[in-house]
DNA sequence: CCAAAAGTGTTCACGGTACACCCATGC
DNA sequence: GCATGGGTGTACCGTGAACACTTTTGG
């Protein structure tokens, strides 16, 4: 029982941080993005963005402020995922921890597919995206939040429409359809995938076209957040 | 920013809940066990079972040591629900609760339809069902908690197979719809909810029946759970 | 004219929903 | 014998799944 520092309390408080799972899209599979530790325990170990909670930050304002000195990007979608607070999972004592996933257009941000090179750095620490089936061994137990949060993201882009929130605002039914079969890991039927999503009517067909090599030029579409909500106020569920 | 107290720390920290919305079921609605506060803040008012985390249990620890002492109950099916951390949640400084559900069977306590009596104490305080939809004023953002469980219930039964948590472990076919009926606030059809039911294949017809007054007797059922969990590892779902 | 991806409709099977009558019992 | 809830089967409709060819472009 410390007797170092100026918080005190009549009984031992738990440490208490936030943990961001942040995921991106690269070309063909599902990143996680990646703090490379500076400091004990688990030094040069991976692990999620993250930090102690202050005092007089929200739980959202502690996951923005991490997010934005992370990925240095404003406005990114993310949600509660679970709380963890085994006993053990920080050696330096009995930490809480409330993680988050968030989920960004990671062409915003420099990728690196093959893992050789960093992308980002804050401070000093390396940032950089991994894709989710080659993990390196991560600090303290996010893989398991890793895991968690992978679980929730596969069955809820079944239900809400958060997919768009790993592309850029506008984007090709191509490229969603091939989010949507990483996520889920199966292939899925183009026409039966399209009739879907479009019959929900919650993206806007756009008078632009992306041309992409030697190939027909592809319908550009973009998600309409208000159709949505609307439809979500009816009742009206969103499903694929 | 105190200095009072044996545990000290070079940076504030929160306190931390555990706070647990437990439901239970009337003849006719589904209710919220709650506990009348007997200290400041909040002195009388309702609120829901919790506590303060010791720092050497778990989170499920916690939650189980408050339910045994409100509610005199072991092996009570619960699960996580959401943090809540709002700066002003708890007037006496920063606060964060982790929220749980509980599912009861409510036959097994006294249960107090009509609001007059108290059904069990705990220490000195109060412990009473209050149907959900005739909520006394709550302490905290308690009101919160419970509004955000009532949602995760009402459609989580609809795909794990939760509901019977709510009934004795066996019961009536009726019983069960009936269950349904009143989480999801409309009726169903008998022929239909029997077949869904039944055909899931977790149900174990029992050779008992229950006899109920002057009709004819009821066929008793009972919850097969390694049936569910067989079907769970096939990737084969509960749905109503 | 060839390669590569975009785009488009129909058929079929299954599951959800609607619906009405007989059964067993206690009084 | 009557009131009360228990118990059962069928027909229809809409949604999900399977499936193949034409179009547009660049090279």
């Amino acid at each position: 029982m410390g007797h170092s520092g100026a918080f005190c309390y009549p009984y031992a408080r738990p440490a208490v941080t936030v943990d961001c799972v942040v995921f991106g899209l690269s070309e063909d599979r599902l990143q996680v993005l990646l703090v490379q530790r500076d400091e004990e325990p688990f030094l040069q170990h991976w692990g999620l963005p993250g930090g102690f909670v202050r005092i007089e930050e929200d739980l959202e304002e502690s996951v923005r402020r991490e997010l934005e000195s992370k990925t240095r990007c404003k406005n990114i979608y993310f949600e509660q995922l679970y709380t963890f607070g085994a006993l053990d999972r920080d050696p330096r004592g009995r930490t809480i921890s409330i993680a988050y996933f968030a989920l960004v257009n990671s062409a915003s941000y420099p990728i690196d597919d093959v893992g050789g090179e960093l992308s980002q750095s804050s401070g000093h620490k390396q940032v950089r995206w991994h894709g989710v089936d080659t993990l390196p061994q991560l600090a303290f137990d996010h893989g398991k939040l890793i895991a968690c949060a992978l679980e929730r993201l596969r069955s809820k882009i079944m239900y809400r429409p958060i997919g768009f929130e790993l592309l850029p605002s506008r984007f090709t039914l191509s490229r969603l359809q091939k989010l949507y079969e990483i996520l889920l890991g199966r292939e899925l039927d183009k026409r039966n995938f399209r009739k879907k999503i479009l019959s929900m009517g919650v993206l806007d067909g756009l008078e632009a076209w992306e041309q992409n090599g030697a190939q027909r030029p592809a319908q550009l579409y973009r998600f309409n957040q208000s159709k949505y909500q609307q439809k979500l106020k009816q009742g009206d569920f969103f499903e694929v």
